[in-house]
DNA sequence: ATGCCATCTGGCACAACGTGTCAACTGTGC
DNA sequence: GCACAGTTGACACGTTGTGCCAGATGGCAT
């Protein structure tokens, strides 16, 4: 619903919403020489963090030490996160929702939506093994600590409006009709659900293959679009 | 999955689990009078915080302001409430899960566990409108609020793993298997969208109406249980 | 190189949340 | 009335997050 970027002093590390969600740019030497020190800091406090969370714990671990860590004072890590939790939050749900949006936007208008979303789905995977241990790991933590609820709340809300959004868009529906919705609402069960199930069997099973099952399972009885 | 109730110092108003979730106790007259002054400020401090969050806001109301108008300490508030957002929070979860569960104990094992947690669901709706309409102001205001959404999704949370293990229990597999967590994950889904049409809709739908469709939908896809 | 301007940084003050601690008070049971 | 357990209030403290402003730095024109 309500996706509130709550108001901030105009920040340096200011994500510009992403590459527009297309392929990567792959050149496009990095420009000016602030814009490269940003991105510098940026990364020594991510780094920073996640070093010292997976160390001695998210709760455990203070802004004051990520900001030490990183050589900077602490009023600057504000300015790139808005908070401890954005650290982690980071750049997972602006690209989670942007491959999403890119994968959808891909499908052929002759796929039903909800053929459409699956597959959206199954192309969105992470592609590097590395990056989505990292996505995985992030998620874990968020979804065990009480207090990153919100964070880990927060990247399946965006996700289920992308869907929804999508689909409303397809069907000629409204975003907030009762299709759209369920449709969002069975693809984002899906992966929770996966989610839930791979991280208990350790990873001994292929996450793709049981969120694809779980996709197919709760969009059976879905069906096509009501005519309206 | 983790429901850790996160260490706290032993509080005077920590809920004793509710009532075991049978019927009500209807008579039982309040026990001792320190059982009852209990009672009193944690209700004078529910009613002050929800008074002073619809006339002023959650985030412009401070805990200094409910404490004061409730007539305690600071110090005191947070002998009842772990959070400021637990409030909010306050007994809906608790109440929703007990009576899910509660629901969930009262089907016939006859039932297969879709329906069950389906008919459930529909007997477990909220008795009287007040009750009702708190409850989903309360919800309305968690989704809302970004600082909120962990509170939100806890709730869910719980009512998920509720489900979860209800199922397993039937069908003797592990909480985290597929299908428990597909049916569990089809439940809170379909509330979840159900309530977002509702508040779209302006109230103007009926929400167990469209709560009971949403599951229908999401649950026509899953069948019956592997055999296992 | 010099100076101007936008931007970024650091340090300080400050509000609010949440916890530990302890002394004082109040209810309960004897 | 007395002893004891439970409750409260007050204070100190650590942490998160924001406002503010002076100073440093990069970009750019001259």
């Amino acid at each position: 619903m309500n996706t509130a970027p709550t108001r901030h002093e105009a920040a340096p590390g200011q994500r510009p919403a992403a590459v527009p969600a297309g392929a990567a740019p792959t050149g496009a030497a990095t420009p000016t020489r602030r814009e490269r020190k940003k991105i510098e800091t940026r990364a020594a406090l991510e780094t920073a963090a996640l070093r010292l969370f997976a160390k001695q714990g998210y709760e455990r671990t203070t802004v004051e030490e990520i900001a030490e860590a990183a050589d900077v004072a602490v009023r600057t890590f504000f300015r790139y996160f808005q908070s401890k939790q954005h650290v982690l939050y980071g750049d997972v749900a602006l690209n989670i929702t942007g491959r999403m949006r890119a994968a959808l936007l891909a499908r052929p208008d002759t796929e039903s939506p909800v053929r459409a979303v699956g597959a959206a789905l199954d192309a969105m995977e992470l592609g590097e093994p590395d990056e989505q241990r990292q996505v995985l790991d992030r998620l874990r933590l968020m979804e065990r600590l009480p207090e990153l609820g919100g964070t880990y709340h927060m990247i399946f809300q965006h996700l289920h409006d992308v869907i929804a959004e999508y689909v409303a868009d397809r069907t000629r529906l409204h975003p907030v009709d009762l299709y759209p919705q369920l449709l969002a609402a069975a693809a984002t069960a899906a992966i929770k659900a996966a989610l839930a199930v791979f991280e208990a069997a350790g990873g001994r099973e292929s996450l793709t293959e049981l969120r694809a099952a779980a996709y197919t399972s709760l969009t059976a009885g879905i069906g096509d679009p009501p005519t309206g």
